[in-house]
DNA sequence: TACAATATGAAACCGGTTATCAGTTTCATA
DNA sequence: TATGAAACTGATAACCGGTTTCATATTGTA
């Protein structure tokens, strides 16, 4: 269960090459043609629902935009840290908070849920964003 | 701006009678037509929208969910809701939970980012998965 | 009542994502 | 090497939540 592939090599590969950015499965895939690794649009959605199967990627959908972002969740050092998305700027913070943590074991003590640290994004407004005009 | 239509107020009727519960707008369309009351696609959503920016409505849009479900805002001394999305079995839990509001109004006063409760949905495994095989 | 403003809803459309399925690739084994 | 079953690929079609269109119907006021 689990070849390795050219596609998923190619495909990893760009990735990490391009950690940091926000990648929508459409560019991935348009991306990979332009450097001539055309890879199919199916088999691209396959292999980031494989990887965020494994935690090893991030999905979320910033608001406004249609269609999911992706980002290698690799790295990310040895502390645990968590991560905040701006709505906004579409800028990725880490937090590094014991009452996150916190809240973490309480919901798995007191609600039985293993909350992923990993996979988990916390949507909102980051503060400079929140400054400026609150339009809208 | 704003004639008062028979559909307006079976919907309003509709939501009020099931505030607390999460409603998709598919949902309501069906539940009208039960109901005998049916009331086209286009204008369920019209309304929606109308009553969200009258702010009498809340709109959770989260990855993970198939379609943004809705929740009448009346009343406001309710309880916000938190969204758990088990990663196993798909199962989509809301969390009352004092903990969290008191963790995302920290958030915002020592860190200044702004937590969006209706767009955030926490990762992780629920209770009956973790207590399964470990498995992958 | 008359009529302009507004609302309705069937159907077409949209764009991201998923399912289908015949053909291809991988890799352990012979 | 050669084989074959499991896994993977990719063009295409289908799906799905949501929006737009537009001819028709309803509302409220003058």
């Amino acid at each position: 269960m689990g070849y390795q592939t050219r596609q998923g090599v190619i495909l990893l590969d760009f990735l990490r090459r391009n950690s940091g950015k926000h990648l929508r499965a459409e560019d991935i895939a348009r991306a990979l043609e332009d450097e001539g690794n055309a890879i199919g649009k199916a088999t691209v959605y396959r292999h980031l629902e494989k990887l965020l199967e494994q935690g090893q990627l991030r999905k979320f959908s910033a608001e406004g935009e249609s269609g999911a972002c992706y980002q290698l969740a690799e790295g990310c050092g040895q502390h645990s840290h968590y991560h905040l998305l701006c709505s906004r700027c579409g800028e990725l913070l880490h937090l590094e908070c014991e009452s996150v943590e916190r809240l973490f074991r309480h919901i798995l003590q007191e609600h039985g849920f293993v909350v992923s640290e990993e996979r988990t994004v916390l949507h909102g407004v980051c503060r400079q964003c929140s400054g400026k005009e609150t339009t809208q």
